[in-house]
DNA sequence: AGCACGCCGACT
DNA sequence: GTCGGCGTGCTC
């Protein structure tokens, strides 16, 4: 017996199948899809079983040394459609297979993370007659003679007996896999939907192979349209797929699902321990569950017979892997994974992508929508506050619309929401007399200050130094700290409404575990009055108490030097306006800005997705941007900034040559210009046809792979090019 | 990823 | 002369 196997290193050169011997004592054990560990070089590896056969071209084969699984970890859906991906992606097989799997099951980790066991103990039937027992023995074996008892439960009687009686091979131990993830049995709970949810479950249901693009306002039920497709589908014994983003994957979501479903969802959120996620992902390939939720990677589930495929707020850039290879994105592989399981692909937002939205409007997906509330209220009142009259009245951060609209709603006993869009903006420290700002050494990136250790620090590479009394270039002692954090608007809120409870909620106060599931409950049952946050409190949360949304800052997401600004502010702010009036009691939105005319700003007045759609996609049309086309980034990158850029300009050459009707653009710096040291530079290719586009690109990632002085990642459909 | 091979600069 | 720099190539 001949195998092909795939080892687990990422590089274009080993990115092929190496032939193996297999030793008579191993072949029973040699499954497609399962790893082995092999000889390579001087080393040895774990790689994947791509291949098995009689003979191979080469002669003097190496034999595999061990085979390392009980079951295979790939089924031959997902080893076809890794194969896809390498070739839509440009990445490595290799890549491709390792993002499908969680951690435990990647080389590195081999041994770090267990399955745990719960042991058993059963009577061994041909134990020796001839020994004698004392009371404790007795009662143990009177225990065991007709069922499996857990050690637990032997030990609380004596363990030393325990271990006598294991001893003398009296009993026999029995293991049984533990998952350390619980779902307690639940009582079903199911909604009445609206005649406008019926009509589209309906649809979906039909049963053709087709992506829907549900387009439904904040607030009209889409889980619980998703709850009763996934429903019909686990009716018929087919399992589902629920992708969320992962600031979104919160505890109140995944509680929907659990109370609808019970047991048969399997939640994979970052909560989870590597050990939990392992658990999880087991129970998912034995198909003990069948309802998948998760953020981007849950894409590549192990599910059998897929019914349905549902991505919620389809237009979040998480759904896009862009910090590495291979950079896909799941609505990509949904679309791939429906073909093979002929089942409905259902992508929902309030606020679709454009991308999304021209391929409903040309029939590409078909498009279908709840234009309005579940609860039969009108979408929330938004009051949008030019701050370029109200900074002059107010100091602070506070518009006195602002600030009366939630004396009002505080003296009613009702809660609030608050918005600190800290996209794009950090608390940097300026020099209020020469402008002098402090950044990082090796990223060029401006320091955040830390006020808890009085440090500066750059989020990009750790770096961090202790703040500074008097500034370095012209040593005024007027440095001012700069840009607003959520404590610091707590602080403004404390002094205004002294008595009004503020729950923080941000990335420094949720990432101890389980933080964000308490702020979230405590919240809800109205301990605080005012829940302050950045992006985690726009999206997803439903509080029937909250009637007021206010959104400090909505202007700083537009300042990201990105074509999809507009879009993501459009978005958070339609976003976090539904979060208000959700209930019976009518909802107030107040959006506070600089730009109160732009477009992507005054349109969330009245909610008006398509007129935002429209508008932008002239501005997309205007200058060649996506959906009109595609973008590609070629990033090129070294130690050596010279060298980097003359290699860039090299390859822009060549692409130039070849690729006839692609607009190309750069090299230019990226505005992370230096990480760490390295110097980034990134061409962009805009095209809408290019039948030679990616024979070219492999070539010159080819001719780069042994270059260690440069490397080039390739990112197509980017979603952030910085 | 590692590791060997091989081809040019400054030294015991 | 040769030690060692790292560019290039290979691993079944």
């Amino acid at each position: 017996m001949i195998i092909g196997v795939l080892v687990e290193i990422s590089a274009k050169m080993v990115d092929k199948v190496f032939d193996y011997n297999v030793p008579v004592e191993l072949q029973s054990k040699i499954k497609i899809g399962i790893r082995v560990s092999v000889p390579f070089g001087r080393m040895t590896l774990e790689g994947f079983v791509l291949e098995i056969k009689k003979e191979s071209s080469l002669s003097d084969l190496k034999s595999i040394i061990d085979v390392v699984d009980s079951e295979i970890v790939l089924n031959d859906e997902l080893l076809e459609l890794g194969k896809v991906m390498r070739n839509n992606t440009l990445s490595t097989l290799i890549n491709c297979y390792q993002v499908m799997l969680p951690k435990a099951l990647k080389a590195k980790n081999k041994g770090n993370i267990n399955i745990k066991y719960n042991i058993f103990y059963k009577l061994n039937p041909n134990y020796d007659k001839t020994i004698k027992f004392n009371d404790k023995q007795n009662k143990i074996i009177g225990l065991v003679s007709n069922r499996l008892v857990s050690r637990k439960e032997l030990v609380d009687i004596s363990s030393s007996s325990l271990n006598t009686l294991i001893k003398k091979n009296v009993l026999l131990e029995e293991k049984k896999e533990h998952y350390r993830v619980n779902y307690k049995e639940s009582e079903i709970i199911k909604n009445k939907l609206t005649l406008d949810q019926k009509k589209v479950v309906d649809e979906v249901v039909s049963n053709e192979r087709n992506t829907y693009l549900l387009y439904g306002v904040t607030g009209s039920g889409k889980t619980e349209v998703y709850m009763e497709i996934i429903d019909h589908y686990l009716r018929i014994g087919k399992t589902s797929i629920v992708l969320v983003p992962e600031i979104s994957l919160t505890p109140q979501i995944i509680d929907r699902f659990h109370k609808r479903f019970g047991d048969k969802i399997a939640a994979i959120h970052s909560g989870l321990s590597d050990g939990e996620r392992y658990d999880e992902y087991r129970r998912i390939a034995r198909g003990e569950a069948s309802i998948v939720i998760g953020a981007r990677s849950a894409i590549f589930a192990p599910l059998k017979n897929i019914g349905v495929i549902i991505i919620d707020e389809e237009h979040s850039d998480s759904y896009k892997q862009s910090d590495s290879s291979p950079r896909y994105h799941s609505r990509d592989i949904a679309i791939l994974r429906s073909k093979y399981h002929n089942c409905p692909v259902v992508l929902g937002s309030a606020t679709p992508s454009l991308e999304s939205m021209a391929r409903a409007l040309k029939g590409v997906y078909k498009l279908l929508e709840l234009p309005n509330r579940v609860n039969g209220k009108e979408l929330p009142r938004v009051n949008i506050i030019d701050m370029n009259k109200s900074m002059k009245k107010v100091k602070g951060h506070f518009s006195n619309e602002l600030l009366e609209s939630i004396s009002t709603r505080l003296e009613k006993k009702e809660q609030v929401i608050l918005l600190l869009n800290r996209r794009g903006y950090s608390s940097f420290v300026t020099c209020k007399n020469c402008g002098f700002t402090f950044k990082c050494p090796n990223c060029d990136i401006t320091l955040t200050y830390h006020k808890s250790s009085n440090t500066m620090r750059c989020h990009y590479c750790g770096y961090g130094e202790k703040k500074y009394e008097t500034c370095p270039k012209c040593k005024e002692n007027s440095l001012n700290n700069l840009g607003v954090g959520t404590q610091k608007i707590e602080e403004e809120i404390k002094k205004i409404f002294p008595d009004c409870r503020v729950l923080r909620m941000d990335y420094d106060t949720t990432s101890r575990k389980g933080m964000h599931e308490k702020m979230i409950e405590s919240f809800k049952n109205h301990e605080y009055d005012i829940l302050l946050g950045t992006q985690m409190v726009a999206k997803g949360l439903d509080f029937p108490n909250v009637t007021l949304v206010g959104v400090i800052n909505a202007d700083t997401s537009l300042n990201i030097p990105d074509f999809r600004s507009s879009e993501n502010t459009f978005s958070l702010l339609n976003q976090v306006a539904g979060r208000s009036g959700r209930s019976e009691k009518n909802g107030d939105v107040i959006i506070q800005t600089f730009n109160p005319s732009y477009y992507a700003i005054a349109l969330v007045k009245n909610h008006d997705y398509i007129g935002f759609y429209k508008q932008e996609m002239l501005f997309r049309k205007k200058l060649s941007y996506p959906p009109y086309y595609y973008i590609c980034n070629i990033k090129v990158s070294g130690k050596d900034s010279k060298y980097a850029l003359d290699e860039a300009l090299k390859i822009k050459k060549i692409l130039e040559k070849e690729l006839l009707s692609t607009i190309i653009l750069g090299p230019s710096t990226s505005s992370l210009f230096r990480i760490n040291n390295i110097y980034k530079y990134n061409i962009i290719l805009k095209y809408k046809k290019e039948d030679k586009l990616y024979n070219v690109l492999s070539k010159i990632l080819e001719h780069y792979q042994s270059n260690t002085r440069i490397k080039i990642d390739i990112d197509f459909n980017p979603s952030k090019m910085i």
